[in-house]
DNA sequence: ATTCGGACGGCC
DNA sequence: GCCGTCCGAATT
């Protein structure tokens, strides 16, 4: 890597006389796919002075003054004319040479272009910040003993190889229980320290700002406040860029944060960690639509750096990586699994009073559920978990409330309401051609979901007159409950932390997640159930979580046996059978339906790819999903990009979205 | 002969 | 995307 503060070191040495130009490549700031290359700009012997790989300058692009990274120096160039730097905007270097390879990976994962990827990876400039001399952060104190990954198999072998400063990968599966079984922050900690007594890096990311104060928290009391920063877009541009360019310059060796903290610039990285990876709040949802899983495994293998994804649902993805050998488990056996966490108990839903008499509200609370509010309220705060009302678009099978499917691609149907009553819409392959009919049952019947649940806490509140209610979602969410007795309804991510944990949990209406019309909606639902659990005292303690649901629901029976890994299991060979990601690759192209068509047609000569659709989106765009066989992904990414590379370089009109493994398709 | 404009090629 | 250039058509 180029050090910043010496423009000397340079191919060929110290300038002198009669030497070729010094050229400077350049990532310009242009997100066209055809012009998604480097550009070789001259460096005047004085732009020489302050020019270093890395960092920021301003050029002539087609005419216009750009951006751009410098990429590489070098005395020659393959161009032809060159036009020289405008100016070299900053000597600071933003975008080291790693960062740089990643974001190229990235960007060809995702059919994607350099400049759209280096948008998310470098924070805009901060001028005064950068000249404002900063004092590094103390470097991180000794950590003392690891507390909560050795409580696992394998887990000590894991930080052994952290310290040993080798790049191990592991997917590591928290007890979901309030303490030190299910203290994920803990676990990151762990590995973090290990990390730094190896000398290298680490760098922490969480889905979101409260993760992300819990795990500061965690940094600030093992390592002490000020030895690590925090990259986060809550934080504004000047810290955001203080922060980034403390890690940049090799003053922060410990990063914490959420998204884009994936891309912190860290030198010599000995660990990427993130936490819950299947929170859709890691997928970016700008342009190419990376996710931070996807991400952080190319940047561990492309830096060979340690990897820990960490959670306690696993998705099908992380379970792809388990089988394939490329991380390694830690965890427990189920047994030992369910020792430690809470007990979890299944009350069958009394839907069927409810579909005769939708006004039968009470009848919609099972005895158990009153029970084991009862039980809970004697010893703490009673958690009780509500769906967010409004999944109104799923439609399930009557007899076996399987959710409907597509008979052509396995993907659930959503209802739409047409001229005559519920029509069925696949999202892949457009509406149903035929009647409905349930491959698991046979039955012809459709059930309409149900709408929400806006009563509960009305309910509860009579049910229990002396008791505290808390309710909290997202728009108004309540960050603490303490150790009292209260009833504190939540939806699903909006759960308050609770001091001393809860005594016990409700889940309500399991079934409406499950029914949700889209691919993952069991492996979601399973992950927002054990978020719950994870704030329950453990069974020990007599800490108890009632699901109210489907009984024989495969996500309803994983959570009964705290049995993530297996249901991901399940859930992988099903995304098999479906071929769907990560069985397969999926690129979803939306647009104009002409410009749709270009790219089915540039797919059709790579290997095994299907072609599904144009489906009608509405306002003339249409949506053309290809799939392929994953060993056929590289080849069918590339062939999307070089159709969206002609068309821009032919000017051919309307806007084309390009999307790689969607985590939702919509 | 001169000016204007729209299409197209190239962008270092 | 934006600019520059090149060509034909309209204008003097």
């Amino acid at each position: 890597m180029t050090d910043a503060t010496s423009p000397s070191v340079l191919p060929g040495g110290e300038a002198s006389e009669g030497d070729p130009p010094l050229v400077a490549e350049v990532a310009v700031d242009v997100s066209l796919p055809h012009l998604d290359r480097p550009f070789d700009y001259l460096v005047t012997p004085q732009q020489a002075e302050e020019v270093a790989v890395g960092c920021r300058v301003r050029v002539r692009f087609a005419g216009k003054l750009r951006d751009g990274f410098v990429l590489a120096l070098k005395r020659d160039s393959e161009a032809g004319k060159l036009r020289p730097l405008e100016r070299v905007i900053s000597g600071e270097v933003v975008l080291a040479a790693p960062i740089a390879r990643l974001a190229r990976q990235v960007a060809d994962h995702y059919g994607g272009t350099l400049a759209d990827v280096l948008r998310l990876a470098v924070p805009g400039r901060h001028a005064a910040t950068e000249k404002a001399s900063r004092a590094a952060p103390a470097a991180p104190a000794s950590a003392g003993e690891a507390g909560v990954l050795p409580r696992f198999a394998e887990g000590d072998a894991f930080l052994a190889g952290l310290a040993g400063g080798r790049p191990v990968r592991a997917s590591w599966s928290p007890v979901p229980v309030f303490g030190p079984d299910g203290d994920w922050a803990g676990g990151l900690v762990d590995a973090a320290a290990a990390t730094l007594a190896a000398g290298r890096a680490a760098v922490l990311v969480v889905p979101d700002a409260e993760a992300l104060a819990r795990l500061e928290a965690r940094c600030a009391a093992s390592f002490g406040a000020g030895s690590f920063v925090t990259l986060t877009a809550e934080l504004g541009p000047a810290a955001r860029y203080r922060h980034f360019l403390a890690a940049a310059r090799g003053q922060a060796r410990l990063v914490l944060g959420t998204r884009a903290a994936v891309y912190a610039p860290v030198a010599d990285l000995g660990l990427i960690a993130v936490f819950d990876d299947g929170n859709d709040s890691l997928a970016e949802p700008r342009a190419p639509y990376p996710h931070v899983r996807e991400v952080a495994s190319l940047r561990a293998s492309g830096e060979h750096a340690g990897l820990l994804l960490a959670g306690y649902g696993r998705t099908a993805e992380v379970q792809a990586l388990v089988e394939k050998g490329w991380v390694v488990p830690i965890g427990l056996p189920p047994a030992e699994m369910r020792r430690r966490g809470p007990v979890v108990r299944v009350a069958a839903d009394t839907e069927r009073a409810l579909d005769r008499d939708p006004d039968a509200r009470v009848a919609r609370l099972p005895h158990d559920v009153f029970a084991t509010l009862r039980a809970g309220l004697a010893s703490g705060p009673v958690l009780v978990q509500v769906p967010r009302a409004g999944y109104v678009s799923s439609v399930a099978c009557q007899g076996c409330r399987e959710p409907a499917r597509c008979p052509r691609c396995r993907t659930p149907l959503r209802g739409e309401r047409g001229a005559s009553g519920l029509a069925l819409v696949c999202r892949l392959c457009g509406p149903l051609p035929g009647p409905w009919r349930c491959p698991e049952c046979g039955d012809t019947r459709l059930r309409a979901p149900r709408v929400g649940v806006t009563r509960t806490a009305e309910e509860l509140g009579r049910a229990f007159p002396q008791t505290r209610v808390v309710q909290s979602w997202s728009g108004h969410p309540v960050a603490e409950v303490d150790a009292e007795p209260a009833i504190v309804l939540a939806t699903p991510g909006a759960e308050p932390e609770p001091t001393h944990g809860y005594a016990a949990a409700v889940l309500l209406d399991a079934t409406l997640l499950l029914e949700r019309p889209e691919l993952r909606a069991a492996e979601e639902a399973l992950r927002r159930w054990l978020a719950a659990c994870a704030r329950v005292r453990p069974a020990s303690e007599g800490g108890a979580v009632l699901i109210v649901g489907e009984t024989h629901a495969r996500a309803v029976q994983a959570l009964v046996r705290l049995d993530a890994a297996g249901f991901a299991e399940r859930e992988l060979a099903g995304r098999r059978e479906a071929s769907f990601p990560p069985a397969s690759k999926l690129v979803v192209v939306e647009g104009p339906a002409d410009a749709v068509a270009g790219f089915a047609e540039a797919s059709g000569p790579v290997e095994g790819v299907e072609t599904f659709g144009p489906l009608e989106l509405g306002d003339d765009v249409v949506r053309v999903t290809l799939r392929g066989p994953t060993s056929s992904g590289p080849a069918l990414v590339a062939a999307a990009k070089a159709e969206a590379s002609r068309r821009s370089a032919r000017k051919l009109p309307g806007s084309v979205r390009v999307r790689v493994d969607p985590q939702v398709i919509d």
